[in-house]
DNA sequence: CCCGTACTACGATGGCTATCGTACAAGTCG
DNA sequence: CGACTTGTACGATAGCCATCGTAGTACGGG
């Protein structure tokens, strides 16, 4: 075995035709939650959730990521102590094509809006 | 005067810079109101609200309706005793390109995944 | 084995919100 | 005017949810 041994820890995650629009949109229609999903993207990597620099304490923090997994935005993967993030981008481009491009550029434009106080 | 003399009833609006991304997902993270949505683009014309045909009651169609107008998804005018809805497309093209289409494609995507049950 | 890091579980709380029913207002048409 | 259509206002209710604090679990390193 080259790889490491499955974590006993496993989290439930919804399959691709689980994921529903609804909830999806549900998802991102919290800040903090487009927040995270925006750094993600950005990344292009998995990253821990202590990677994200969150106006929340930890345990608000837990529940943001939960709410993204359970909806299928995002993946989640023990590695050792840390949780590892990534987006589910093949799913949700399969099953909504440009949904997640057009959020992301949204979401960029409003934080320059934002920024523009 | 040709045009129908201002109704003094008239509805307060977001102007198109007040108008946040996180309001608009928020608004349509509701079946009831996407739903709403689809059938507005579909009819490329502003509807009355009784054009719908939803699964809720008269007071809670008004409240879907007004939320949609207060997150600046929809215009709201009088005319009559009618009160017709119509998106704010070009708005929401200025402000998110792209988001309100792929939007739509995705919305309509779910309900062809629901209907094949 | 003990400690530190990373994250979770649980319970509480306050606020929001989707829903309804009923009563009412505004406008149109006979 | 009076009836009807269309939509609103208001109050109630129940459920969801973002937030927190505290206590606890899992894992890795010394």
């Amino acid at each position: 075995m080259t790889t490491a041994p499955p974590s006993p820890r496993v989290l439930p995650h919804p399959t691709r035709d689980e994921i529903r629009l609804d909830s999806v949109l549900h998802a991102l229609s919290d800040p903090v939650r487009l927040r995270i999903v925006s750094e993600l993207a950005d990344a292009e990597a998995a990253l821990s959730c202590s990677r994200f620099d969150l106006p929340v304490t930890k345990s608000t923090t837990t529940h943001h990521f939960r709410v993204l997994r359970e909806s299928g935005v995002i993946q989640q993967v023990y590695e050792g102590t840390a949780k590892m993030n990534g987006l589910r981008r093949e799913d949700l481009d399969a099953l909504f094509p440009g949904l997640l491009d057009a959020l992301l550029v949204a979401a960029r434009r409003q934080a320059a809006r934002d920024a523009r106080v």
